[in-house]
RNA sequence: CGGGGCGUAGCGCAGUCUGGUAGCGCGCACGGUUCGGGACCGUGAGGUCGGAGGUUCGAAUCCUCUCGCCCCGACCA
């Protein structure tokens, strides 16, 4: 353990940035390592933008037509193992539960009861398809019941080898998207419709850029005809796939029976769609936006997007500044926007700055005495730590606009940020070399798993994402020299 | 599963090599002085040193076993 933890200061994003992705984290209170290996608490202030994650792609959810449901936490074995593809894919990360019952152990505590195995394994849904579409063959009979568009907030577990808060851990909070249509071009539209929402998403709320794009068959999900995915890029250098939505062709109908009669009176298996984001979205927000003194928060996901600080000696001063302050919060609660006075006495001004700007608070009010004599107020910007000093009339106004600046003016460094560190390469020498760099590299690839295996073998880097938007561009394999007709996108990921 | 590190007060650590009354900083409680960028002084509370066994007059420290966590790989959202 390095002098760092006892320093008021994080450390340096430049110097490591992975201890200082942790510690942010902590110090942050968004999260913490649990007593259960993998396993993660989220405190109160993380949940809270999780929450407005949460409703933001929830009023989205609903606006495109879909509706919430609940399915179970186990998944009977056998349900797992009907679909091949997705058996493989998930095998190796489960957690089974294999006995119902404990008894007193004589030798002291508990044990598990030998005599109450259960007659099959329950595993915890490390995804819900099997459960969900074993369900769906039961709802749906008619060309009639199609589409049915459901979507399902839970909890699921991968028994991950090595995990990092929020970025990967062995139970993550999600939403799983499933959906039945009638044909395969409805399946495939649905698919990229909310491909699109989650870019949206990414974009409007969490003010960043992402890359919308295919996954190569290699990096497919397990059971998937096509995967789409959003792709973002980290301060460090490194990719995060951020969200993904599968085209599961008649995989999971087949496996489970799930028919439909069409309206020629015919048998025909219904097409799937699944779509997922996780609390992995929190650890996308850290890493896009902060710096070395802690969160930034956009605006449209910080729990409290205005602080106020009072700077007082005596109580009367706080009363005076009390006075002026209390009709500033409900004007600025009235025009919709969330605001802490932070009049806790037992914490100096000075201490409640680093820590507001540690949280991500997006604007800080500071009002003193000489604020109150000169009708003004200090408004300081976490994203650019810039302060100004502003009259207290009109200020809901400016907060109001400038909380919209703010969010744009983070979604513009960000976007910068990426375009700076996306490279063009054209000889595997470059390749090498920029790799080691970070950031997207645009290369030709031949289009085959065998020349991704290598260069994953050599670099690390991988296939990111095949662009919805590439242009057709004729050119050589970075790696094999084979013909190529368009850029896919590498970078090393987490 | 390989490699490394670490379990001592709520948190972060020292003490272990070389066995001898369990310490420091932060935090916490109380009192006082402070207060426009992480204040200071004083007093005080807080520990079965991860667990089990062993060696010893005596173990945080030495030996054996064991449990757990973190970091770096391989694997993955």
């Amino acid at each position: 353990m390095s002098s760092l933890f006892m320093s008021k200061a994080l450390p340096k994003r430049s110097e490591n940035y992975s201890e200082w992705y942790n510690e942010i984290v902590k110090r942050a209170d968004l999260a913490e390592n649990s007593a259960v290996r993998g396993c993660m608490v989220i405190k109160p202030y993380g949940f809270a933008i999780w929450e407005k994650m949460q409703r933001a792609l929830d009023d989205m959810f609903k606006a495109t037509g879909h509706q919430n449901a609940y399915f179970p936490l186990f998944v009977p074995k056998s349900f797992l193992e009907k679909e091949e593809e997705h058996a493989e894919g998930f095998a190796k990360e489960c957690a089974v539960v294999t006995h119902y019952r404990l008894k007193a152990d004589p030798n002291g505590g508990l044990m598990v009861d030998p005599n109450a195995k259960l007659e099959e394994e329950l595993i915890i849904r490390p995804t819900s398809e099997a459960v969900i579409w074993n369900t769906y063959r039961n709802w749906i009979q008619s060309w009639r019941d199609l589409p049915l568009l459901i979507n399902q907030w839970c909890n699921i577990v991968r028994w991950e080898m090595r995990t990092r808060l929020f970025l990967r851990t062995a139970e993550f909070l999600w939403q799983e998207g499933h959906t039945a249509h009638a044909t395969e071009a409805e399946a495939i539209e649905e698919t990229e419709r909310m491909l699109g929402v989650y870019a949206t998403f990414a974009e409007d709320w969490i003010a960043l850029p992402v890359l919308k794009g295919l996954k190569s068959p290699n990096e497919r999900f397990a059971g998937a005809l096509e995967t789409y995915c959003i792709e973002a890029l980290m301060q460090d250098g490194k990719a995060l796939q951020s969200g993904t939505s599968h085209f599961l062709g008649q995989n999971f109908a087949k496996a489970f029976d799930v028919k439909f009669v069409n309206k020629e009176n015919e048998q025909e298996y219904a097409w799937a769609t699944s779509w997922g984001v996780s609390t992995r979205l929190m650890g996308a927000l850290i890493m896009a936006h902060s710096d070395d003194k802690g969160l930034v928060l956009p605006p449209k996901l910080a729990p409290i997007q205005v602080v106020i600080v009072p700077i007082h000696r005596s109580p009367e001063d706080l009363a005076a500044i009390t006075a002026v302050v209390d009709p500033l919060v409900a004007e600025l609660r009235a025009a919709g926007i969330s605001v802490k006075f932070d009049d806790n006495d037992s914490q100096r001004s000075g201490w409640k700055f680093a820590e507001y700007e540690l949280k991500g608070v997006p604007v800080r009010l500071a009002i003193g005495m000489r604020d109150l004599e000169a009708g003004t107020v200090e408004v300081a910007r976490r994203d650019n730590l810039t302060k100004e000093t502003r009259p207290l009339a009109g200020l809901t106004d400016h907060i109001s606009s400038l909380l919209d600046e703010i969010q744009a003016a983070i979604y513009q460094k960000a976007l910068a940020f990426r375009e700076e560190n996306t490279h063009r390469v054209d000889t595997w020498e470059d390749f090498k070399a920029q790799i080691e760099k970070g950031g997207f590299i645009l290369a030709h690839w031949d289009g085959t798993a065998e020349t991704e295996e290598k260069i994953k073998d050599e670099t690390k880097a991988t296939i990111r994402c095949i662009p919805l938007d590439a242009p057709e561009e004729h050119g050589k394999c970075i790696f094999t020299g084979n013909p190529s007709n368009k850029r896919v996108v590498f970078a090393r990921a987490y």
